[in-house]
DNA sequence: TATTAAACGAGACGGTACGTCCTGTCTTGGT
DNA sequence: ACCAAGACAGGACGTACCGTCTCGTTTAATA
């Protein structure tokens, strides 16, 4: 066994009033966004109280984090690999589509307006933001060890300048966030990947 | 004469007032973060009148916005090139510097948190994060002219691939922005840029 | 000099919203009780602020009392005196009839449960409960002058035996407060004025 | 017979929780007073939890009043009486010792923001406040019996004039309550009850 | 001696109200 | 006409208690 029980004693906190709050709380973002969650108003949505609300979440940027990463679609590398640009353009794709939604501009905002110190923010950002980054560093490990590439130098920056890309144009908005950019973002990346210390 | 009058009656707006908000505002931003500016705040600092902050900016965001404007260092391409790289290095690491302050993190806050449709905040992106890309541009078209490099395909996320992992370090904040980051930074995206349509 | 003006700035405080104010906690007092006022509920039914309602008063109790004294009739000694039992008598039964309906419980409740300490609970009791033991000290003054009456020793004691009981029944409710016991306690008054140092 | 013991299984009542609960709940009092107390205070500073309480007591309110009159002194009349005189004096004096203290101030206060129609309330009044008055009733009676006084008209209301100026003065606090004053009022009292229907 | 049921402490629950802060508007007197 | 000062209605903040409700744990009469 792991984990001796701390001696529970007294009601359970309700596992109820905790979704009935994430699921009021994630109406609200995509609704009326960041901006406008407030606990007051989630407390009055789902019927939950305020001090409950408190007693799960720091403060309203916590929730909406919360609420954010409930339910979010992992994005992982992909078990069948036929070739590093095939697996990186299904992964591309796949975050791009998840992003370029209300969802994904909340949670942009949500990450980029939270305490950059606190768990919970720690915790979105390695879950929500890097998963797929980290999903990327396996799919460049994997074609290294099938040969296809050669060890790239500086592996953390060459993994930002394919993920960040995504997360720039989310939230500065320049340019949109569609299909046409993942499959140009991947062409240039295994481009980047290939040349490496090339000719 | 400098200013066609269209009537000029009664006291002019004052430049003081409006140079004292933006003073206030910034010195919070600096002291407390974006999260503790307040029109209250700032007139209550400034001694500039409540009335008198909202007739000149919509709303907080803004305000925060044009003090994080007022004095930002121009990011402009070096005139005299000795080779895109070097010109290249010049430039990301003036940027790197410039954002890896306290500045350059309200700056990015600021930008993801504000209403992104708002005239104000078109005006920030572009003067303050597209400048430097738009500037990079420059210098990549200027290595063509110079036959450097050829011209190459999806400029437009080549240059996000240079210019986003700069914000995206600065946002999501799980590697430094540093020295040695700008020069990983330019090396890789001079590869891309030379190793066009590979070997 | 008396009192100049202290440079009289800014927005003058409403009338209107302080009128409003005691209307809506006189009217929650009257329907309620002084247990169920509160800022909150004197605010949603109003249509002051909040912050209003605690710029012109320190909590709830102060609002409750300033309430009761608006309005609150002047008990005051008759002009012409027939007699001391006559003008003892109108008074009383004024007293009486004034505290013998919601309002006097309410106000003997604020009165109770107020913080003694503070100045409006002074201006309160002085002008609710003492105004009428005050007045009677008038009606024994005069009485004096006329020859009725021989001048009391302990006239503080006297005063406070005659108008305690109304204060205690109307709290301690053990009796009714009605008008025979108004007639009551006057005829017994004038005894203890009249058979003062006995036969 | 009516109810005897109806099943009487399981746990008992524990008279210590009782114990405790009263205790804190009078610390409370005495120190921070009645406007302070509060079920989650009492829970917190005797160890018992809150249903416990609540299974004994409806409220605060009544929590404080039992609280008050755990061990609070019998006031009764002297048994030996040297004459009326005497005995009112001892027991006034009593009565005026007793509640001029914190404790009496804080039964003053009890009493007048307890729901008059509680039964606690009913039995906290006659317990506390009507007992004095009670037992001055068998003074007088005594007194008349011995011959010393007549039978007193409105004997009601002559009791209010002696026993409510203590709590008048306890509440209004408009002048002191102390030995002089039990001692002048004692003196008007047999006054009034000697002068009646006077030469 | 074992069973069993009520009362226990602990503590989370949905609520209400607190008193503070800030919003954006409006209304003064002063420059 | 614009200023500073500052009051206004509104509304969210985070906290304190309310009185109720589960929990797992005593505890003592009963079987």
């Amino acid at each position: 066994m792991s984990q001796d029980s701390p001696k529970l004693r007294g009601r359970p906190p309700s596992k109820t009033a905790r979704r009935k709050a994430l699921a009021a709380a994630y109406e609200i973002l995509m609704q009326d966004g960041l901006g406008r969650i407030s606990i007051e108003a989630v407390a009055a949505r789902s019927g939950v109280g305020k001090p409950t609300i408190y007693r799960n979440w720091a403060n309203a940027s916590e929730l909406a984090m919360a609420a954010l990463m409930e339910g979010h679609p992992e994005i992982a590398a992909a078990k069948k690999q036929s070739g590093l640009g095939d697996a990186l353009m299904r992964q591309i794709k796949d975050i791009v589509q998840v992003f370029a939604t209300t969802r994904g501009r909340q949670i942009a905002l949500a990450l980029a307006s939270a305490d950059p110190d606190s768990e919970m923010t720690r915790a979105f950002r390695n879950r929500i933001i890097l998963s797929g980054r980290e999903a990327g560093r396996q799919l460049l490990d994997a074609a290294v060890q099938r040969g296809e590439i050669q060890t790239p130098s500086d592996i953390e920056v060459v993994l930002d300048m394919i993920y960040a890309p995504i997360f720039y144009r989310l939230l500065v908005g320049h340019r949109p966030l569609d299909v046409g950019f993942a499959e140009a973002l991947v062409e240039k990346a295994v481009e980047l990947l290939k040349c490496q210390s090339g000719p």
